[in-house]
DNA sequence: TCATCCAGTTAACAACTGTTCTCTGGAATT
DNA sequence: AATTCCAGAGAACAGTTGTTAACTGGATGA
């Protein structure tokens, strides 16, 4: 049973998404240590006081975007990764997916990129936690396949970071190419086909 | 036989060569997009002025600052990819070699890091363009090897990129582990060293 | 119905920003 | 010795910044 909120409670959360949306517009052209309160009220539309209503600082608002940008990731990088089919399905699935999610919400995975070593600590430090847990999922379905059979739990998760890093350096270079012509997104799919494919490989002689 | 600069022109460069010292220990804890001409003025001892005498703005600052970070380190990742010995050796002294640049050039390294993906465009341009260099540096060391029979050139730039990317991403770690333990300094480099390993192995089976 | 709450407003603060123009004094050139 | 050059200083500009305090008026709960 879903809780209808208030009207109060309604216009405050309103308020708080447009802070969010209008601060993440802002930040394609600049990063986040340089974006200013005042700023972002006037985007919104609002007074620079009623900032402190949602947010303690810049620095606060940031980390509420990681939040955002990163915690409807999870159960899509789940299915992704436990996709049946054999690992050349797999990859072309997983490039596939990482380009719609760039071409839906390229102003999240900017932010992401942009701050995962920017200027404010607790940002970073929020999107290092997130990437943790992507990995610990991502480690979590790579043992339930057969091919991790004798894999050692530190081995599955140097195996896990591999993947996430490679997701994001994919998916910034689809965010470089999103106004570029076809023919460079299929260039940057192709490439990142067959990084994912030699990670694969390297993946099934592991114990050599 | 080197030119002796006039007392005039020395004394400039000197004075340049302190902009971009007080400006790389002024961005450990903001990003560029944020940083002020004044604020590296007054960290310099000069007048607000005296700046554009070097800079057009901070911009231009921090593009000259990706080449002092960058320029230099050509020679050291040719020599690094065309060390001889068998591939555990090198994997071992390519992450050595990391460590120790992280641990003599930190704010360099954090620069890098953080700019690549900044909120200044002429920036990301210059790294861009830097490591494009990098890759096709690496890409003719590879060339070199045997092991690199009947790959096309498309693929040895394909692997040359994920080292490039992987020596970034193990150099952020590193960085970040700076101030822990040495215990954790030595994880990060056992991690470095199992995900060279397994990009190495993925590449000797590579045309399977 | 009435008192309470609280998201958003208004006004004001000292401090800071990038950029301009004019000036200075020592090096460089003739 | 006289002239030009030019890195840096100084002062002033209109705008901007974060933060404070006291306020308003509609939703909320008794």
């Amino acid at each position: 049973m879903s809780h209808t909120l208030g009207i109060r409670q309604a216009q405050k959360q309103k308020t708080r998404q447009a802070f969010l949306d209008a601060a993440l517009a802002l930040l394609e052209e600049q990063s986040l240590s340089s974006l200013g309160l005042r700023e972002v009220t006037r985007a919104v539309g609002v007074a620079p006081t009623a900032f402190y209503r949602h947010f303690r600082s810049t620095a606060d608002l940031g980390v509420a975007l990681v939040d955002e940008a990163l915690g409807s990731l999870h159960p899509m990088v789940r299915t992704t990764v436990s996709t049946t089919g054999d690992s050349e399905e797999r990859i072309a699935r997983a490039v596939e997916l990482i380009a719609r999610h760039v071409d839906a919400y390229p102003a999240h995975v900017r932010f992401i990129a942009r701050e995962r070593h920017g200027g404010v600590q607790p940002v970073r430090e929020a999107i290092r936690a997130q990437l943790q847990r992507f990995a610990e999922e991502v480690k979590a379905e790579l043992a339930k396949d057969p091919e991790a059979a004798g894999w050692s739990d530190d081995d599955l998760l140097m195996l896990a970071h591999l993947y996430v890093d490679q997701m994001l350096i994919t998916a910034s270079l689809f965010l470089e190419a999103l106004e570029a012509p076809a023919q460079e997104r299929e260039r940057v799919a192709q490439l990142a086909t067959r990084q994912l494919r030699l990670i694969s490989i390297g993946r099934t002689h592991w114990p050599d």
